[in-house]
DNA sequence: CTACCAACCTGGAGTTACTCCAGGTCAAGT
DNA sequence: ACTTGACCTGGAGTAACTCCAGGTTGGTAG
């Protein structure tokens, strides 16, 4: 599939796409004899996962070296399954922090409804 | 209190809370005669929630937006109060987010044990 | 066949939100 | 008097996009 479609599967934008394959965070992805990018399905999952880890806050830094050891094969699945379970860990970390904000909200709404009378 | 005090309790970097101040984000800072910025505990308050908009994801020119109708009194409390809410949902897609992640994470890290056997 | 359009391409500038640094001030301790 | 530590300002650097100008290509409408 073409990469309008890739973005729109994956949620990334094309700009952002294009960025991901020239900063390394993307296999090679081939070309049509129009010189346009082809993504294979795997392509696409790869995207969606990328995806789902910059929405919770992996820096591209890690990305960068989770996507090296990928292509590095079998032999580095104990070290991606570290950056993974830390990425875990780091997501019950914004889990408190959205909990946290929650919770001042509430306060926050609850007392300018005391000001206000509740109505507006 | 001093900016590093400021700082520690609102989980801002010293940088950050100057940076604030000097794009719009905070009210004017009381300086002692040694020209210094000296920190009230509303001062304090109000970078707490602020940090917390901010790791949650608000963008700066909403908490602009949001800073200055606090400077306008409670009449913008409407506003504000909706300004709040929007947030408050933004928290839901965040935590969508989140779940989501975990998910992935979880068949990952199950796939990856069945390759290595486990151990590793 | 040609004109046009949409979707694609590259290289580079611009934006957001910090983050770091150089060079300087000031109060307090030795 | 001198050093130390926390603070100051202005400005450069960084991360992660995002947007734009200018150019190509494949398909369709006249």
């Amino acid at each position: 599939m073409r990469i309008s479609e890739a973005a729109s599967k994956s949620g990334l934008s094309i700009d952002t796409i294009r960025y991901y394959e020239s900063s390394g965070l993307l296999p090679p992805i081939e070309r049509g004899a129009d010189r346009q990018r082809r993504f294979s399905t795997v392509d696409v999952e790869w995207l969606i996962l990328l995806a789902s880890l910059r929405d919770t806050g992996m820096p591209q830094k890690t990305m960068r070296h989770f996507a090296g050891l990928y292509r590095q094969g079998d032999g580095t699945i104990p070290e991606r399954k570290k950056v993974l379970l830390d990425h875990a860990d780091h997501l019950e970390q914004r889990r408190g922090a959205l909990d946290r904000c929650a919770d001042i909200l509430a306060h926050k709404l609850e007392r300018s409804d005391e000001i206000t009378g509740g109505n507006a």
